[in-house]
Order: structure tokens, then sequence, then C-alpha cells
DNA sequence: TTTGAAAGATGATAATCATAATCTTAAGAG
DNA sequence: CTCTTAAGATTATGATTATCATCTTTCAAA
């Protein structure tokens, strides 16, 4: 069948992007291998490497990826000029059952931190990234402090990180209820701290 | 040399538990071999199966074995009647370089909850668990919220999970740092939520 | 003391995987 | 319109790995 046009060789591409954000999402790097991936692209392992030039490559690219998609969902959430709306609403889908129940689809960080803060190289500094354009995402305009910011994503991170183990409705409900508590008091408290 | 006798067995059990424990924190499951976890034992693999019937067996094992030292942790920082003073000199521990540094010593759900989320069977029965007995661990005596105690854990746990992730020495204490703060005003704050 | 059984060593076995080599075909430069 | 080159398929390769089989030796039950 090959060889295909520059125009659908893009479109590959964006396939293996996709199948592989969401494939290492849901079941981790280790455990998803470049023919899984790209099976899930409808291809075959063959064509790999005219892609990218290793799996550690796909990693890092497919990391950013998921970030990017991940941040325009902020603005998504309320494309208006209220910013602190938006914020708002982003973290209120953060702590959904959704987002806890659709791990390729969700936060990468929630989904990979854990396993990307083991490595070194490309696919390390992807999310060691993700993590200072998440806390400048949420800082709407500058006005907030970027600690509250980066509180405030260690409290979501660790609320869907624990609600994903729990084994029962009423446990992940209880999880992300005490996530969202805890952003609130945070939300209102912070500014008078120690 | 074999065969040794039922204490030398007994030790040599012990050595393999906490070799996985250690092994697994530190570079996760799936990258950690049933090989390399018997030679840090000082043995070969051979003898892997007289101790336990697989690997998911040896993973579920090591990830309790590693719960129950970090629960001892919190009586050990304090084991006068004094529970919130150990409880608060335990989430100071927590959120220290050390603990950051430290992965193969430290909380065992830090390290591993994103990873054995994506399973099942016993070891994510054993995470799973991991998390309900912390959380009791937490509310001294019964007086705290097991809601608040819930809400600490993410912090502390997405504050290490991010932390260690961060790749300077300056983003690390900063991550740290905006723990420690959302903890206090969590503790300070939570009893007069919505 | 004899002897069956078991701890641990050594050495298969079969699966999985990242990566490379090669083949086919059509795209696109000239 | 050629003809080189590259996309993607097929097949190969070498490494790793979980699990088994087997062998040795010594413990411990009889």
């Amino acid at each position: 069948m090959p060889r295909m046009s520059a125009a659908e060789k893009e479109l590959s591409h964006k396939r293996i992007l996709d199948a592989a954000a969401r494939l290492f999402r849901e079941r981790g790097v280790a455990s998803t291998s470049v023919s899984d991936v790209m099976s899930a692209a409808d291809m075959t392992h063959g064509g790999f490497y005219r892609h990218f030039s290793s799996k550690n490559d796909l990693v890092a690219a497919a990391f950013a990826h998921a970030v990017d998609e991940a941040l325009q969902d902020i603005d998504r959430a309320d494309p208006g000029p209220d910013r602190q709306a938006a914020v708002e609403a982003y973290i209120e889908r953060y702590l959904s059952r959704e987002h806890v129940a659709e791990r390729g689809k969700g936060c990468p960080l929630a989904a990979l931190a854990g396993e990307l803060s083991r490595v070194s190289g490309p696919p390390r500094e992807a999310a060691a990234d993700a993590m200072g354009r998440m806390a400048r995402a949420l800082d709407e305009a500058g006005d907030a402090d970027t600690l509250r910011s980066i509180a405030l994503i260690s409290l979501m991170l660790g609320s869907v990180v624990l609600a994903r183990l729990a084994t029962s409705d009423e446990e992940i409900s209880a999880v992300a209820e005490a996530g969202r508590t805890g952003v609130e008091i945070i939300l209102q408290g912070w500014d008078d701290k120690a």
C-alpha cells in the first residue's frame, strides 16, 4: 500500500500521537508496546521509526501532546474573560467522576507523573515541564500566588490518584469530596496564611 | 549450598520482601524483574517460587510490608500519648527533602499508587487498602474528620509526586513549601467549611 | 540413623519487545 | 515521464523476563 502522500503521513503521525497519548495514560508507558500504539493507530509496527526515532521519543511527544490538550481544556471550560470562573470550572471537572474514570483522556500528570519521575531524558523533562505549564495556566494573569497554584495542583492530582485506587463508588465519591473541600479551603484561606 | 533450616528460610523470606519493597518503590513494579529482587536479596532467581507463587503475589506482599513500616513511622515520630504531635511530625517528615529523595524507603502510595491503580488482583487490593489504613492512622482516636485525613493524604501525596518530578532544588523546595502551607490551612480551616 | 522432602542453584522455555533490514509501491522532484 | 526516495508492511534479531525443570545438599521427621 505504501507510499502515502505528505498529507497522509501527517495524518498517520497524528493518529500515532493520539493513540500513544491515550494508551500511555491508560496502561502506563512500560506496559504499552510500540506495537500496541501502532495497532491502535491502525498501522503495523514497521512504519514507526519513520515518525519517531525511539519509543522514548514518542513518550515525550505524546506526553507534551496530552498536556497541550489538557491546557486547552482550561480555556474551553469558560472562554470568556472571566478567568477565575474558568479555573473553578476546570477544578470541578478535574475532581469529577468522569475524570477519575477516563484515565486515557485525563490529566497526563495524574496518569503518569509517578512513572515518569523515575526516568531521565526527554520524557522526564516533558513531565517536569507540565507541572510549570499547569501552574502558570492556573495563575490567571499573574495576580494569584504561584505557590497556591502548586498546592491546588498537588491536592487535585493526589485526589484523583487516590480516587483511582478506590474500589467502591462511595469511596471514590468520598475522596473526590475531600478534594473539593480541601480546594475550597485553600482558595479561601491562602492569603491569610503563615 | 541448599537446603537451609527453617529459621534461615524465614530470613531469606524477609530479605526478599525488603529488597522487593525497596526496588519496586525505586524503579516501579514493571521495571523490576524477579531476578533483580532476588539478586538484591543475595540469591539467584531459582529459589523464588519456594517463597511466592508469582510475581504478583510478591508485589502484594511487598507493598503491604512497606505500608506496615510506613504506619509504624507515625508512632515512631512521637511514641507518647500526644497523637496530634505525632501526626504533625509525620506530615513534616512526609514533606521533607529526604522523603522526596529516598523513594525506596518512602511512602508506598506516593511511589506506586499510579502504577497499581491500573492493575487488578491482589496488588491493587493491597494498594486500595493502604489508603484506608493511612487515613485511619491519621484520624487520631477518631475525633478527626476522616474526610479531612483523606484531603491531607491527597495533598501530601500529590506534593511528593510533583516534587519528585521537579528538576532543581529550588523547585523541589517550592513544591514542598506549597504542600506545607496547604496542610496548615486545611488543618486550621477544615472545621468551618461548607 | 535413615530417608523423604524442600531451599536454593543452574539451566531451560516460551513470550514479549525494541529496534533493524528488507520489500513493495506510489509520491514527487527533475 | 522518469526515477529516486520514502511510507508503511513483513520479517528478522537480540535482549529481557516470568515461570519451570532439574540437580545438589542438607534439614528434620521417622
